[in-house]
DNA sequence: ATCCCTATGTGAACAGTGTTAACATTAAAT
DNA sequence: ATTTAATGTTAACACTGTTCACATAGGGAT
């Protein structure tokens, strides 16, 4: 039985593609569909056949294009993470101080994860397969933008070394609200309304040199 | 085919009760095995399957005393959380100031979390469901541990509800923490070896009053 | 244009999972 | 001692990720 029986062979292509045997771009589909899955359902991420289902082909044909499921989840991931390192830099570059600039970026960071769920859990359960930072960042990942910022606000007063100390901190911090949030310990809505006086970067330095 | 043939029927009893058709404390004995599976394999929460093998009893044994497996995992969860709470009080109590209480404290969480990787994750995995705590905590849970540290710490200083905010703080940093390096964002090792600069109390009530 | 080769798709199967239903055995209550 | 409820078992269902052999199509070489 077929999945989708495609209906008398329309080729009055408005722009979609009539399914043909070959897709023409069908990992791009797979990813596509897989963030819509995941922005839908805010729980566990999407399965294999789920999405292969999404995007009307069998699940053996996600093979020729992923390894295996976590291979998948991963291309979602880094889409995602993508997203993320736009929000934090469009909330940076919303003019301000640069301390301004800072919180708002760890705002954004929380509000982010806050909005999509799913997505940012991914992030972080397929970062050990990923990418591993270890925070000196080698890309644009929301870790290297916040050794930049942390950079710019401590530079004069702080030795690299501080610097590091500062933005592990200022993730932590961040990435501990968001978690507490996201898994229901903490009300996502107290979390937002409290999120100026939370995430502030006054004391962040305190202690160091 | 009986799972494990009872070996000619041993009333020898050196304290272990030959295994019966009725096991005696099934519950009891399904949260020891599936802690023992947890602490095992770093990744993923056990099967249900897989636990009720490892008592040596068949997996529909286990809806007797647990509606899914979820409800098996909250339970294993529970003990973690003991643990966790345990672990916790055990550092606070060993003496010194105040302060150095409450960074020895924030130290051992994140240490139990390094050390207990999936049943940590597990804690916060199935937290949601369990008990939502919003950190007015009402039992003894590492919230309510929290609070009273803030309040012994910045009682005079602050306001109840700036302590809200340092102890709100003060978890998400050490939450953050644990979370980065058990998704191996940030290397666990030197999440430990730089835990006392990390985790310090300095500069948490920062801005606040 | 034709042929072949390779990339990409399909369907059927396998092992494994959580869950349920019907049945068996035992412990407890009458 | 007999009934009853608690607790176990086996067999099945639907679902999953993954692999296999096979089908189809697109792109180069001839």
């Amino acid at each position: 039985m077929p999945v989708q029986a495609p209906p008398a062979q329309d080729p009055s292509a408005t722009s979609i593609p009539a399914r043909r045997y070959h897709h023409g771009d069908l990992r791009a589909a797979l990813v596509e569909a897989g963030l819509a899955l995941l922005v839908a359902s805010s729980g566990e991420a999407p399965g294999l056949r789920e999405v292969a289902r999404a995007v009307g082909v069998s699940s053996a044909a996600v093979y020729r294009h992923f390894p295996n499921r976590e291979a998948l989840l991963r291309a979602l991931a880094l889409a995602g993470l993508e997203q993320l390192g736009a929000a934090q830099t469009a909330a940076m570059q919303a003019g301000g101080t640069t301390k301004d600039a800072f919180n708002a970026s760890g705002r954004a960071y929380v509000r982010f994860a806050l909005a999509n769920p799913s997505l940012y859990r991914l992030i972080f359960a397929t970062a050990g397969a990923t990418d591993r930072t270890d925070l000196p960042g080698n890309d644009n990942e929301p870790g290297r933008l916040l050794l930049g910022s942390v950079a710019r606000l401590y530079g004069d007063r702080l030795s690299a070394d501080g610097q590091r100390i500062v933005a592990l901190r200022a993730w932590a911090i961040v990435h501990g609200l968001a978690m507490l949030a996201l898994d229901g310990v903490l009300d996502a809505g107290m979390v937002a309304a409290e999120l100026d006086r939370l995430v502030d970067s006054q004391g962040f330095a305190a202690g160091l040199a």
